[in-house]
DNA sequence: AAGAGGATGAACT
DNA sequence: GTTCATCCTCTTG
């Protein structure tokens, strides 16, 4: 499992969540969750910006319960629960009181292949493995209870690597957002970052 | 107390 | 391309 350099919270607390969002293109998301280890390359992530983007929950920085951890300082997990099925996680991005996240779409799986298979019930290696927000979040074992979860500290289940992959800056796509078009005029705001030609990526509704 | 709807994915045709 | 599973959160009364 080819040790990286951990993100620590540094990374996290810049108020441009959108430079956060194109950073975090190659990073390696971890989870040990259930004493199974298991990551993969982040290929393709979107941004959000409370309280401006009215795609975001925290939009006009509305405090629920549910998004409170949105408020917390970056380096933080937000995951919630949509359309009652999908477990869809976030990082929490900029200092305490700013409610910036950026939601991981997809992953290039890296380790713990056998257990991320057997997690989405696939008998063969597709890459429907990692392929979406909600499957992501099922292969690596994340669950809306774990919302708040710090990536941080060192005993953290879940956190992020650089691993010192890198795309050629022309690989890096940048469009709007997927499934935001309630969102007005925040809805065409490219915020969304892809690696070209990766299989793993989401596949956009035309 | 009740109802609407959502940052989706899978299995269809 | 279309349908629908499925449930938590927030809003309203």
């Amino acid at each position: 499992m080819n040790e990286g350099i951990r993100l620590d919270t540094d990374f996290f607390q810049s108020t441009d969540v959108v430079s956060i969002c194109k950073k975090l293109i190659g990073k390696v998301l971890v989870s040990i969750i259930d004493n199974h280890y298991t990551s993969g390359i982040i290929v393709e992530a979107e941004a959000y910006r409370a309280p401006e983007d009215k795609a975001s929950h925290a939009y006009n920085n509305r405090r629920t319960a549910r998004t409170e951890v949105m408020f917390q300082e970056g380096g933080h997990a937000y995951i919630y629960l949509c359309y009652g099925i999908h477990h869809l996680f976030n990082v929490v991005t900029a200092p305490a009181g700013i409610a910036h996240a950026v939601l991981i779409r997809a992953l290039e799986p890296l380790d713990g292949l056998e257990i991320m298979m057997e997690r989405r019930s696939l008998c063969k290696l597709e890459t429907r493995i990692t392929k979406g927000p909600g499957s992501l979040a099922t292969a690596l074992g994340l669950r809306t209870s774990m919302t708040g979860e710090s990536l941080i500290q060192k005993k953290s289940k879940i956190y992020m690597e650089d691993r010192g992959i890198k795309y050629p800056s022309s690989d890096i796509i940048q469009t709007p957002r997927i499934g935001v078009g309630y969102a007005e005029e925040c809805a065409h705001w490219p915020w969304r970052f892809y690696v070209k030609n990766n299989n793993y990526v989401s596949a956009t509704k035309s």
